[in-house]
DNA sequence: CTGGGGATGGGGCCC
DNA sequence: AGGGCCCCATCCCCA
């Protein structure tokens, strides 16, 4: 691997965010670390007020306002949350700490309640989802509205009142919280609401209630809300969400990753207030991360760069588990799967799982017998294009991987691979005479001229002109004629990279031109033999240059040997 | 060690 | 946008 331009070396681990969340999590259920404790009708829930802050817009606000004035780290040891049912308390901080939302199907309004309440806007969106409603259709009227708001206000005041109770600067964080208060709206959706606000010192504002079951209107919206929800809107697991025995898991498709990872030089634009919006959005939801336009672009512009002239598919997105840039419409999920190694797609006949349904139609195929893939030569028949791909290269006996150092030719290129990464090539190649009489002529067709090819000076000023030489010239005053096969173009490639790794780069004065040339001549095949595929010249060239380093490299020991 | 078949996962195209 | 279908690269396993 080699560093990047500016020499820093990004090693991702993964499994990092799940340890932590993790870890976190024991901490929680062992009472350690807990600097906050949420309370719901007598059921205490100590909890950390970081991961409060991190996974609720509602705890964040209460917490950034005081932290904004300086005084962070002590206040708010106990909130009192009465207006969230306690098993849904429960269920948030349970998916506050696993990323999982486990909770009784019957559970769900409460939960979608609570979730509201607290401005956990994924989880919000999760239920309503499930329970098939949108936004919209659980009854955004601005009663209703205007009841949420106030509920969400009272829980807020409820935390006021606790902490007065217990610290001597309520005054001044009442006021704090007051003003964050203000913007509550605006970062929590489902709170909206037109009904002005109090000013942060307001005495009506304080002249709430401290603490009372929900609000008549709360209830009325509770009601309301549960008439439409059915079990029709259970949604298949695709979508994240399963249901076991009664208790439906959310699964946060970010396992146990509470953020979208972070795309640090790419997303400068996004201020921390877009941060907050787009906290436990439909994105965040599908634990994917919608890569931002410019690394869309930059995957979309290097594809294309190293593929050429396919088309790439819309909408990279990002897996936020590996990190990887998934291209292509609707694949994001399918990759997921490989993570969380769920098999949706069973096999009716024999039981076997698969993680994708057209994986699970071509095993079918064994169950009926059906080879759609039959050589047109011989009686044999395939499960899989690419094995009559390969299966065909045996009747044409062309063998057009071969390795740039002993020369064996291969049909496949992973054979040729694994070739290479064994031991017996680097043997051969000791072997092989460093200078030989012969000046092999570029044999043709059988693949077996190679071995004979050795004067190594010879070669290198006949690849490295023909490396130079444009198109037009290699097309028809190439010594290897007007047309070059597959095989031909494959040998020339090896000469030439013998070649250069026999001279070496103290030969060579410009080994990025020699790529180049080499480049040239694997763009032309590309686009006359695989169009987009296995030999893009970029990619090639990549792989080349990789080739001729080791090569180079290993010469250089050689020779000072 | 090699040849061959099969499995797995990613990307492109299309609907 | 999501999914089906296909091609491709790569890996694994077995003879």
């Amino acid at each position: 691997m080699s560093p990047g331009e500016d020499g820093l070396i990004g090693i991702p681990f993964p499994e990092h965010s799940n340890e932590l969340l993790s870890h976190l999590n024991n901490q929680r259920r062992a009472g350690l670390l807990c600097d906050l404790t949420l309370t719901s009708r007598g059921a205490r829930y100590p909890t950390h007020r970081s991961v409060m802050a991190a996974v609720s817009l509602y705890f964040r606000q209460l917490f950034g306002a005081e932290e904004g004035g300086g005084e962070g780290g002590g206040g708010f040891s106990v909130c009192q949350l009465d207006c969230v049912a306690p098993d849904a308390l429960d269920a948030l901080l349970e998916f506050a700490y696993t990323a999982t939302l486990t909770i009784p199907s019957s559970g769900m309004r409460d939960v979608l309640r609570g979730a509201q309440l607290l401005g956990i806007q994924c989880v919000a969106d999760a239920c309503r989802d499930i329970l098939g409603e949108t936004a919209e259709a659980e009854g955004e009227t601005a009663e209703e509205q205007r009841a949420q708001h106030i509920a969400t206000e009272r829980i807020a005041q409820e935390s006021r009142i606790m902490k007065g109770s217990r610290r001597k600067t309520d005054k001044l964080r009442v006021k704090k919280v007051g003003s964050h208060h203000i913007n509550s709206s605006a970062l929590n959706p489902p709170s909206a609401s037109p009904v002005s606000h109090p000013s942060p010192a307001s005495d009506s504002f304080r002249s709430l209630p401290s603490t009372q079951p929900p609000s008549p209107e709360q209830d009325e919206l509770h009601h309301k809300s549960g008439q439409n929800g059915d079990p029709k809107a259970i949604r298949e697991p695709g979508r994240g969400a399963t249901l076991n025995g009664g208790l439906l898991h959310w699964l946060h498709e970010r396992p146990r990753i509470a953020h979208p990872p972070p795309v640090p030089p790419l997303n400068d634009k996004l201020s921390e207030d877009d941060d907050l919006e787009g906290f436990g959005d439909d994105s965040m939801l599908m634990g994917s991360t919608s890569i931002p336009t410019s690394v869309a672009n930059q995957g979309v512009a290097a594809s294309a760069g190293a593929g050429g002239r396919k088309r790439k598919s819309q909408t990279p997105q990002q897996c936020p588990v590996c990190q990887k840039i998934i291209h292509g419409a609707g694949k994001l999920p399918r990759h997921m799967r490989t993570h969380t190694g769920e098999k949706p797609f069973q096999c009716s006949a024999c039981g076997v799982r698969f993680t994708r349904n057209d994986k699970l139609k071509i095993h079918m195929r064994k169950h009926t017998g059906e080879r759609p893939y039959p050589c047109p030569h011989c009686s044999a028949r395939f499960l899989h294009s690419y094995d009559l791909k390969n299966h065909l290269s045996l009747h044409s006996g062309a063998r057009p991987f071969e390795c740039p150092l002993c020369h064996k030719a291969f049909a496949r290129e992973d054979h040729l691979q694994r070739h290479r990464k064994g031991h017996s090539c680097l043997e051969l190649r000791t072997r092989r005479p460093r200078r030989g009489p012969e000046h092999g002529e570029d044999g043709r067709g059988d693949g077996s001229g190679m071995e004979q090819s050795n004067p190594l000076e010879a070669m290198s000023l006949q690849a490295h002109s023909s490396a130079f030489l444009p198109h037009a010239l290699l097309d028809v005053g190439s010594a290897t004629g007007p047309l070059m096969y597959p095989a031909d173009v494959e040998r020339e490639r090896s000469l030439a990279l013998q070649a250069f790794a026999h001279l070496g780069s103290r030969r060579l004065a410009y080994p990025e031109l020699f790529l180049r040339g080499l480049e040239l001549r694997g763009g032309r095949e590309a686009e006359g033999e695989d169009p987009g595929g296995t030999h893009s010249p970029a990619s090639q060239r990549d792989r080349w240059a990789d080739e001729v380093e080791e090569e180079i490299g290993e010469e250089d020991v050689e020779e000072e040997e």
